[in-house]
DNA sequence: TCCTCAATTAATAAAATCTTCATAAATAAA
DNA sequence: TTTATTTATGAAGATTTTATTAATTGAGGA
């Protein structure tokens, strides 16, 4: 069978958590480093290297999210997304040339989802798919933030090092994340209180201390026992 | 010329004193009644309504603090705010919509330095910002003072010397900071007596000294034996 | 309904830092 | 040199802040 779309990363037991991302570009450059970017962090990835039964094709895989490249030859990106949208409301993320600004106006307003200037950072890329999946399936993979040797998943709720996981309760979560987002500087326990309970009637100032304990000790399980460093009278910070 | 912003309050001689608030959200009015609010505080206010080159203008105004609605429409305010703190620590409030319990705990992971949600009442708004503006006060723009070959960085409550380390307790680090920052002079006991204390009364004059005592044995530790000069019957001067 | 687990409170313990005290040193004045 | 005044230091003791452990509550799942 002479499939016109290639699907990379094709271990069938994980397709069920992963998105489908179809990426349709005639470069095939690009659509190589595209294809390895994706597919490394964990997109289905299908590439379509025309617009030759394009609708048809994308009806068929049905992606969870097209990048589509604006300037494909013979036939306009923009006619493409409109025609798309009488049929489905698959997220389409515009890929644009540089500097044209009306493309970005314009497939906006014919119903793309995100767009992004060639050239992108794959960075900017990858977070913008993240967000616009998230947007759709209320779900995505979030990126992992690394401390040292621990890997941070926050929708998870998990921590990883090696294959050891740790899992964090809902408070411990808001905690390390917040002293990860801002090692740079002593975090104040009001502060922490003030994003665990908002401005939520009393709640006991030892809670956090509690909290904070219980989150040591789970550090220490997995040979991280003095990440957490009081500095009195002052706040935390994370060493 | 065509600014993507606008700058209200812009009375230049202030400029110094004033906290520059960078809004970034797209409903114009409340757009309005935040411009006027904050600029009725004294702050000087730059409004941002949409994400294209958020980026770019943040990091050309450089403001002390952001303003940031997380349901900007086209792209997500966490997008923006993940690569925002990859270049800088300038603190984001988030302002999450009324149920989405889920962006307000992710707006944490993100490394929002703080959420609201709306409808907010203005003056916790106001007093959130103040809060964060206070941590950040003075040493946002230049983290580090250097003194000789000494970084002391306040934020994280510590002297540097190369590699070593000098942890300060609080005290310490307040007449430290404020023997810093007036190096030109000679600053008075009494002087530090209210920074420290404020006006309490019942304050024993030697508290005073015996902090300074440890704060040199301190700075000794790390071959700056002399650093804190006493000048008898006036005060002390940083040499 | 009961059970489980996380979150909070309560009670107590442990630290770290701060202040005081007693006394010594340093400087200035007489 | 002597004396008075100011500052230094070392070691308690006190105070405040944070930790720990156990008990209670409360919500969600079996």
């Amino acid at each position: 069978m002479d499939l016109n779309y290639i699907c990379y990363n094709n271990k069938k037991e994980m397709w069920e958590n992963m998105s489908k991302i179809m990426v349709i570009e005639d470069d095939k450059l690009i659509c190589n480093e595209l294809a390895k970017l994706l597919e490394h962090h964990n997109y289905e990835v299908y590439l379509l290297k025309d617009f030759k039964e394009a609708l048809k094709e994308i009806l068929e895989v049905s992606p969870d999210l097209i990048l589509l490249d604006i300037n494909i030859p013979y036939i306009n990106g923009e006619v493409l997304l409109q025609n798309l949208r009488k049929e489905t409301n698959i997220p389409v993320i515009m890929v644009t040339s540089i500097n044209s600004e009306i493309d970005e106006a314009l497939s906006i307003s014919y119903g793309a989802d995100d767009y992004i200037t060639k050239p992108y950072n794959p960075n900017i890329l990858l977070l913008r798919i993240g967000a616009v999946l998230k947007r759709v399936k209320g779900s995505f993979n979030s990126p992992e933030l690394t401390y040292r040797e621990l890997k941070f998943n926050y929708q998870k709720g998990i921590i990883k090092k090696d294959n050891l996981e740790l899992e964090l309760t809902k408070n411990e979560m808001i905690i390390f994340s917040y002293l990860l987002n801002h090692q740079n500087r002593i975090v104040t326990r009001e502060e922490l209180m003030t994003t665990l309970w908002d401005n939520s009637e009393y709640v006991n100032e030892n809670a956090l201390t509690v909290n904070i304990s219980r989150l040591r000790s789970k550090l220490k399980e997995i040979g991280y026992p003095d990440v957490i460093n009081t500095k009195k009278g002052m706040g935390y910070i994370l060493l």
